[in-house]
DNA sequence: AGCTTTCCGGCAACCGTTTTCCTAATTTTC
DNA sequence: GAAAATTAGGAAAACGGTTGCCGGAAAGCT
């Protein structure tokens, strides 16, 4: 596999097409009045040369890249994969790139790439993390518009695209309801993790809604499959009855599965399951299919990119924007044959 | 939260700092020679207008961008995250970054892709992908060297640095004959799988130069945990005894591990089992916890990004490159209690 | 033929930064 | 005190592209 020598220039292809750079330019951009004989010409040396114009001299110019940055709060992964391909489709359509930047939970790594994309004069910048809550804003008055996704920032004028996590739940506890349960416990995260509470807080408001109380008090504790299976322990040695599990996770709800059927519970005949965040590995590797919620990550990246995109033109949407879940029904929660 | 209007120049900082452009530059950099005072009084000027260099503008000069582009063959996920890390992880200690593009098995996308780089001028390019396959070089002749990570390249003259996935089935198969195990069944991915077909040879192999034969003939299917739970099934209508399962992925490892817990033998004490991925997700989910291989994919994408610094400094590294891959023993092949 | 108009395409300024000279001022040396 | 050496900082030319302006040639008009 050879290596060319070196990049073409512009001057190059002028030299090659026996025409000054200026007019080079104009021919490969469709701009000023050439010949169309002389248009071609060009065209042909730069094909020939190889030739791709220099996109930071291209910019010095224009003022813009065309390049937006994407900052992710925590370690790259299942979150915020979904969110940077929904920005690159809303952005690619705008003939723009992403620049993705690994924070690692590390706050000196994210000011460094800060200043990283600043000096890469980034139209915009994406902020996204693996949870929900709010953050500090990445920084003050900076020379760009920033968006946040998935996380939301803790500065209320700021941009925010976050999934409505409690509809989510209220979603779920409803068709829970709807299949006829009505003994229904919540098994979830960590009580320190912002989108546990909200889960639990709503599942419990959806269920008062109807007069009823949980089948027991909300069980909080990791987001693991081991805690699903631990979770079950508990729920079984406690007296109440329940005929319904909604899990905070996919990974508690298969812990939880795996675990109810060891105890001979059957599900959904039994005991219907609904989990959080709809990941394919866990719904289809669940015996039976797990019904879950969808928080429809590449949506949120997609409104972000294109919040971001009109803020880049101008039109800033500040605020916090709350995009709505859908519950995505599998044979886990399907209604007991008659 | 403000915006700033726009960025800074060193122009500005220069008219702050009461000095010419140039001098600023120099005091900037460390270069030239200026009395300290000055210096001083450049930093802060340029620290009061948060100047951050344009790095487009500077790279014109250089003709370096300090970035390099990584190129995933199909979408970006769980096999080329640790590789992106181990990539940035020696790149970034040179201050290097990386420009990441989601091929998604497109191969429009994909020289678009290669475009788009080439015109951002990277000094280099990795190319990585889900599957082991080789595949047709990214383009010939380009004017930055390049590296495959992961992937391979069909060409043996370029630079590729892949697992020795052969050597990591060596591995399980011995440390099953270890403790003792001697009728060891297959059960992989797809056949036409590059992956899957060099696994099960080498597993066969290996057990060939103990005199011994496979308790089964390997069962290629998919690389899911259904497909392992439905290989339980053909093993266990089969004749054939077994006292140990090699699975070509963790996914499959558990949903065998979940079939013969269902089907009443017991893992390990009946039949261990070792996965391949050491996919933390399935290892720890699995009851109990998976003994696997893991192909260091961050130790893939850190030799990688070293490889093409090395070239991008004149010392390319041609041939392919196999890293060993290491056994991570858990309790699934642990030796049963006498 | 002499004038205006239209059409092509070149010239040069500019974008932001670095770097190579070069000059003026200061210090050293005899 | 004059010559030489050193130092501090400025002017300008790159780097690669884009674009506004201008001029020459050909064509159209009276």
């Amino acid at each position: 596999m050879g290596k060319l020598e070196r990049h073409a220039t512009i001057a190059d292809v002028a030299a090659l097409a026996g025409v000054s750079v200026g007019t080079a330019s104009k021919a490969l951009n469709g701009r000023g009045s050439l010949r169309e004989e002389t248009r071609m010409r060009v065209r042909e040396a730069a094909r020939q040369l190889s030739f791709e114009a220099n996109a930071g001299a291209r910019s010095l110019h224009s003022g813009r890249t065309y390049t937006v940055g994407m900052i992710t709060t925590d370690t790259i992964g299942r979150f915020s994969i979904p969110v940077l391909i929904g920005a690159e489709d809303a952005l690619g359509a705008g003939e723009m790139s992403v620049f993705l930047c690994d924070g690692r939970d590390d706050p000196i790594r994210e000011q460094y790439y800060v200043r990283t994309l600043l000096s890469r004069r980034v139209d915009g910048i994406i902020v996204t993390g693996r949870r929900t809550e709010a953050r500090a804003p990445i920084a003050a008055d900076l020379p760009v518009p920033v968006v946040y996704a998935f996380i939301s920032s803790a500065d209320p004028g700021d941009c925010s695209v976050v999934p409505d996590e409690a509809g989510g739940a209220r979603k779920a506890v409803e068709h829970l309801l709807a299949v006829g349960r009505t003994r229904i416990a919540h098994v979830t995260g960590p009580e320190h993790h912002n989108s546990a509470r909200v889960r639990a807080a709503a599942a419990l408001e959806r269920l008062a809604e109807e007069g009823l109380e949980p089948a027991a008090s909300p069980l909080f504790g990791g987001w693991s499959e081991a805690w699903g299976r631990q979770a079950v322990g508990i729920l079984l040695a406690g007296r109440a009855e329940f005929d319904a599990v909604f899990c905070g996770s996919d990974q508690i709800a298969r812990g939880v599965c795996d675990a109810l059927r060891a105890a001979g519970r059957r599900v959904p005949q039994d005991v219907a399951l609904v989990g959080f965040d709809n990941w394919d590995v866990m719904t289809e590797g669940c015996q039976p299919p797990l019904t879950s919620v969808d928080m429809n990550l590449e949506g949120l990246g997609r409104s972000a990119a294109e919040m971001l995109l009109a803020a880049i033109n101008g039109s800033p949407s500040p605020g916090r924007h709350a995009l709505p879940c859908h519950l995505v029904v599998r044979e886990s929660s399907a209604v007991p044959l008659p």
